[in-house]
DNA sequence: CTTGAGATGCCCT
DNA sequence: GGGCATCTCAAGA
């Protein structure tokens, strides 16, 4: 007759995942957390499954002078979450209809964020691409900041979330995602001497990457690798 | 392939 | 009331 051993491990001896990235990370500046969640691994836990993406692009928004950041305008209800420590969700709408996810980065006090701008799907892609309406291609379902929030279901609700709680997170599956390549970030032509700051990080070749629409300007910033049209 | 329009909420002046 | 860290669709080349 079978024995079946059943190990009981008291729950607090289970380690906390290893992989998901604690406060610490997000606690230095926006340029480095940008650069660096390039490969690591987006989770969303909904109705008791877990949807995932490996995250191929990035912005930073690097605090109150980056005149492209939504801090520059001041501490206001929208913008509080920036303000306070790092690792948490700044989720916003954006053109009354997309949401927008970012993590809050550096000190308390000190508003900075990083966007999250594009997703490759790894984990519950049926799910998503249902929650994105079906698309022909699966490179619509993350391909651009308003399309992961979509395809995830993240929305106002998930604002101030702590990024490393069981709703929302980022962990490191050691992807090497391939090489990394920056240009000025998407929409902000406003921002002045910030317009052209190459604070934007994405995978070179990935196709779940964003497609940029803004024309090139030409030889700006020195970003000689920045290549218009770079799926 | 490209361009342009329209959808529509919310923040901040 | 202006403008926004966007996306989709339809029309034209």
């Amino acid at each position: 007759m079978k024995r079946v051993v059943q190990i009981r491990i008291p729950k607090s001896k289970i380690p906390k995942s290893p992989l998901k990235l604690s406060r610490d990370f997000y606690s230095r500046p926006a340029i480095e957390v940008a650069s660096d969640l390039i490969g690591k691994v987006l989770v969303r836990r909904l109705n008791g499954r877990n949807l995932a993406g490996m995250i191929v692009e990035t912005e930073a928004y690097a605090g109150p002078h980056d005149l492209a950041c939504h801090a520059s305008k001041g501490r206001t209800r929208r913008t509080e979450v920036m303000f306070g420590p790092a690792g948490y969700a700044y989720v916003y709408m954006i053109y009354g209809f997309h949401f927008c996810l970012n993590v809050v980065t550096d000190h308390d006090g000190l508003p900075s964020a990083v966007l999250i701008r594009a997703i490759e799907p790894l984990g519950g892609l049926s799910t998503m691409r249902r929650a994105r309406g079906n698309p022909g291609r699966d490179i619509d379902v993350g391909s651009g900041p308003g399309k992961l929030c979509k395809a995830m279901s993240i929305d106002k609700g998930l604002n101030g979330e702590d990024m490393e709680g069981k709703i929302l997170w980022a962990e490191d599956r050691h992807f090497k995602p391939g090489p990394i390549r920056t240009s000025p970030r998407v929409g902000v032509d406003y921002a002045g001497e910030y317009r052209d700051k190459p604070w934007r990080f994405y995978v070179d070749g990935n196709p779940h990457v964003s497609r940029v629409k803004f024309r090139n300007r030409s030889g700006s910033d020195g970003d000689s690798k920045f290549k218009l049209g770079v799926q």
